[in-house]
DNA sequence: TTGTACGCGTTATCAA
DNA sequence: TTGATAACGCGTACAA
């Protein structure tokens, strides 16, 4: 219960020793000197050196660089920071070095229901890492329009931001300002964008999808239906090439994989994967095995094949990509790709901090992760 | 392929009229002014000021308040403003303003499955209501250690943060320092903590899962399996109670309502599921109708009631909360109550932006967005 | 309508 | 080892 003075705070104090606000906080608000004053604008380093006894450069030295203060001096800095609940003010720092601790995500705009689950992980992951190293986690969405474009922009340009990690397919920029051209650090997280200089942290798509086919493979399947992504999409690509790979190294051909029509956007995951049932049982010639550029495009390809009398694995075996938690309480259990999205935005972080500040941010560095792909019912052997 | 000065910008430049950077970008980097000086640090206020020919006052109006300025010199600095590639700086603006703006939110830090699911929603509605009004949106988890509760302590203190939305169920708080203590705006979202002074943005969940029972009883079903969250969790507590009022004005009672063993976390709501079908298959006298307390649990019990060769809904209904995509794609498709968390999200933020700067920021407003049922195959009626 | 002058809270430079 | 002092870039009285 105590009283507000936040809206009748002196406008002008004697600045030379205490400004009004500090003048307020010591010596009218209260007496008992060792709480924090919430006024709403905590105490300064000038408090702190006062209630300590020396000059404000020492506190700050006191704090920054521990080992170049006395030992006796420094105890008693810290003893009155502690008192006061001294914070140091994060937006006088920022201006004086010139920078900020803050990275900037960036999320794609659309966020389909395959990205969708992996973010919360992704983003505590990233998170931790963060922190240990005192670092904020900042969040953003590049949407088609411009104001979220500006935005991001503003941030940047405006110093508010150290570095970016990012998982979108572009970078947002507007007419005369584009995000390519500051010479900030970003790394990009699940696309490949090494070509473009950006560091990047990804998993071995299409080796993975390689490896889940050899197995397809090896069971006896011959006959691919390959359940598409949006035209163009990093993920689709490299995915149906690690499908074709396999493949062609068993002899097959390009014309023993049947694509479904593209999903309009990875939004529409699991609709998309409906659609593609729709076509999969009207296929004159049926494959024995789908794969699935991602799980939810799975789940609604096996939920409108089981509808419509179908039977998986026993008409059709199913994989898919992304390891959703709720993959393996399906029934049947699908089998899934598992991307170790934690140790990827974990590494994303390295990469990220790695560069800060140095000169030449950007490079072709690729870091892979591997995925691995978990054996569950949804995979079985051809039917004869 | 331009030199980087970066690291040999001259220490001191005549400040009364060039600062050393501007210097340098202005007259010694590039003769072409027209496009932004990328040297790590941007054209600031006194680089658009002399290129209009005007004082920095005047561009600082001309930027804040348009219309106090000559519509001719407010023509030249915008042009100025747009040729440098000028973007303020916000450090410095947040220091001399006092305050900034970047909202924070709060999660929990273990991510359960049932709310990773509404969180991309949630962030990416948040997201897009503050940044209309031009703010910022940093993140944090508050986890059970010291280390990011005191991150979060540090943001607010530092005067990094104007204002805080929270889906975790406690304030993070240190020996001296509590985020309680602080006047700050912060809403809760999801969890009622209005009776701690929060203002709230929840759903009506004891009222939602009221009706949905009531479907239940109107279907037949008189006796109830009920999948409990964590001891003591507001939404358990909640939904639990919305079951019991159903039952009681049908004429039922407590005994009626059996309830699996508490989940030790939400954290592991499908595997929780799979538990409480375990405990469900060995009751003697079986509930005809289970209500579980989150989309996950429903979907690791129906998935292990399946498994065990009972069918949904033929042995039992099934109705659960939260409202997952993926419960339509699931077989047989899951009735589920689906909570409006993009409306949430954007009442959570109109709550707070209306109570920034406000003197008295915390007080128990609890605004209620209703969710409503989505009836699926997952619920008949009982058998005779 | 515009310009001058100052200070927000911190760190870095220099001198003591 | 410590202290005085000058910026960092911006907003805002106040004066012109």
């Amino acid at each position: 219960m105590q009283a507000n003075f936040g809206n009748r705070l002196p406008k002008i104090g004697d600045s030379r020793t205490l400004s009004g606000k500090s003048l307020n906080r010591m010596g009218i608000v209260k007496n008992n000197n060792d709480l924090p004053q919430l006024d709403g604008s905590g105490p300064t380093m000038v408090d702190v050196a006062r209630r300590a006894g020396v000059a404000t450069s020492t506190v700050s030295r006191a704090l920054a660089n521990p080992e170049r203060v006395n030992e006796k001096t420094r105890a008693r800095i810290n003893a009155a920071a502690h008192e006061l609940g001294y914070t140091p003010n994060a937006a006088a720092r920022n201006l004086r070095v010139g920078k900020s601790n803050t990275i900037l995500i960036i999320l794609p705009g659309s966020l389909h229901y395959g990205v969708s689950q992996v973010i919360p992980q992704v983003l505590q992951s990233i998170n931790q890492a963060l922190i240990r190293d005192g670092f904020n986690l900042m969040i953003a969405n590049v949407a088609r329009d411009a104001d979220s474009e500006r935005h991001i922009l503003d941030l940047a340009f405006g110093g508010s931001v150290r570095g970016c990690i990012s998982l979108s397919e572009q970078l947002p920029a507007d007419g005369g300002r584009s995000l390519a051209d500051l010479p900030l650090p970003i790394v990009s997280l699940l696309l490949d964008m090494s070509d473009a200089s950006l560091p990047s942290v990804v998993t071995n798509d299409r080796q993975a999808v390689k490896e889940a086919a050899e197995e397809l493979i090896a069971l006896g399947h011959s006959r691919f239906f390959y359940i598409s992504g949006p035209v163009g999409n990093y993920h689709d690509v490299e995915r149906y090439a690690g499908l074709l790979e396999a493949a062609q190294a068993a002899g097959l051909s390009e014309r023993d994989i049947v694509q479904s029509s593209p999903a309009a956007s990875f939004q529409v995951g699991l609709e998309a994967g409906v659609r593609a049932a729709d076509e999969f049982v009207q296929l004159a010639e049926k494959p024995t095995a789908a794969v699935a550029v991602s799980d939810d495009m799975a789940i609604g390809f096996v939920s409108r094949l089981q509808r419509l009398g179908w039977s998986v694995p026993d008409d059709v075996s199913v994989i898919s990509f992304d390891g959703s938690p709720a993959c393996e309480y399906y029934n049947p259990p699908l089998s899934t790709i598992v991307q170790p999205v934690a140790e990827m935005g974990a590494a994303a972080v390295r990469l990220l901090l790695e560069r800060l500040d140095k000169a030449d941010a950007r490079d072709g560095t690729r870091l892979v992760i591997p995925s691995r792909l978990v054996h569950r019912g949804s995979v079985g052997r051809p039917k004869p």
